[in-house]
DNA sequence: GCAAAAGTGTTCCTAGTACACCCATGA
DNA sequence: TCATGGGTGTACTAGGAACACTTTTGC
């Protein structure tokens, strides 16, 4: 990765992205693990170029990390507290990893870069987690899902940018009807029930959820899918694009 | 006014403000006209200082343009297109008011400074219009208040913004119950009824409307109000804070 | 036939709508 | 006492919640 400064980004300005899969009844998180000594995770992040959209910038982050193209994503909130800089998080990161002495010249011009106070447009996508292969950029140790109740120690604000982006979402589900894009191109019935369960971190009747999402009237219903239990089988469902 | 270029600014973000005022049924924008020949109109916009949060910002920016205090605003978008500049605004307004030949040195470092790309953030505001006493800034040749079907042709893409903002003041209603901040202290069901009627363009029946509002409970009853006409004098009512 | 899970229908209740009715006010 | 507009209550209805019932599947 090139140096930030000397790319031509819009300065103090960054894009953080609240990736949501969903597997196994839980709600996860993409976040990757910084590749540095010191245990920092951070959302996947990045800067906007001069001649570039900002929902641009935001697929382009949302691509690179999860290989897929077309992700479901919005705009959430704007983080922009005059306190919000990464300087706490990177001196913390240098004292780990460096003899302060080292950091001298152009690591110093990168590092007044990226201390400045900067403003956050925050973005949450929704991706059917089979279909990404995580990606780690060369500033990253790892890459992971994690389940949003058990999300590991973000910098900053990172941890309330989740929140918030969580927030939006279960506001969002009743009209933009975008949960969805949670799952795979089909799905039964039941597994929808749980993947709404889970979001809203309730229950509902079987037979009402039912009938609620049939009467939405995205869902198309396809064949039977048998899978040996002793069971009726269920119908599979696609959404209607 | 200071030459922004010259100011602890953030660059190349801007915060737009739609501040939503009521009156004699019409919802109105406050909207300044730019003292310029060339009949340009923006909303009003401010840049953000840096050791200020957005929001303080949007805050202080209200405050110089309306002389009140402690308003209601709501951060609903950011606007980022790689194409929104000033640009061309800004030489239409040149080619009006200046021989090309006198715009250097100082003036083309200001130049420089507005016409770059700039991502904003659009606040909305919700004010009582009988509190505010509309305060020209400098680069004003006027401001006033516009009914919100009666806009100015303004520049760059302020009419989305509008848009966008009285979009997000519909759907903020049901929830954030703040439509209460475009009234004067007091008031009647009557005129809550109108308000809303103006704000959603729709009609409603009287008497289940008085019961929709008084179940939120968000609303005290005080004195009945004697108007002198001739018929039964309607109770005043108080926003609970 | 039986257990498990899916699909459909039926009843009940609540919340919203339409509307009838009465009340207060000043001319 | 009359016209006008404000306040309250009641009947009706649609949509949601609770639940009973039937169907399908493999052992």
């Amino acid at each position: 990765m090139k140096n930030p400064s000397q790319q031509n980004y819009i300065s103090q300005v960054s894009i953080d992205c609240v990736i949501f899969g969903y597997h196994d009844r839980q709600l996860k998180v993409l976040i990757p693990k910084i590749n540095f000594k010191g245990d920092f995770w951070a959302l996947p992040s990045g800067f906007v170029y001069q001649d570039e959209d900002i929902d641009q910038a935001a697929e382009r982050i949302l691509r690179d990390r999860t290989s897929i193209q077309d992700i479901y994503l919005e705009q959430f909130r704007v983080f922009g507290k005059a306190s919000r800089t990464n300087k706490p998080f990177l001196d913390e990161l240098i004292a780990f990893n460096f003899d302060k002495l080292s950091v001298k010249n152009e690591a110093q011009q990168e590092y007044d870069w990226f201390t400045k106070r900067f403003i956050s447009i925050g973005y949450y996508a929704l991706v059917d987690i089979n279909k990404v292969v995580p990606q780690k950029t060369d500033l990253d140790e790892s890459i992971e899902w994690y389940s949003i109740h058990e999300l590991p120690r973000m910098i900053m604000d990172h941890s309330d940018i989740v929140d918030e982006a969580l927030k939006t979402l279960q506001s969002h589900l009743d009209d933009k009807i975008n949960a969805f894009n949670l799952l795979p191109d089909t799905f039964t019935m039941k597994e929808v029930q749980e993947l709404y369960e889970t979001i809203f971190d309730k229950t509902f009747v079987r037979t009402n959820f039912q009938k609620m999402i049939l009467d939405m009237n995205v869902l198309e219903r396809l064949e039977k899918k048998f899978t040996g239990a002793a069971n009726k089988a269920p119908y599979l469902y696609r959404f209607k694009k």
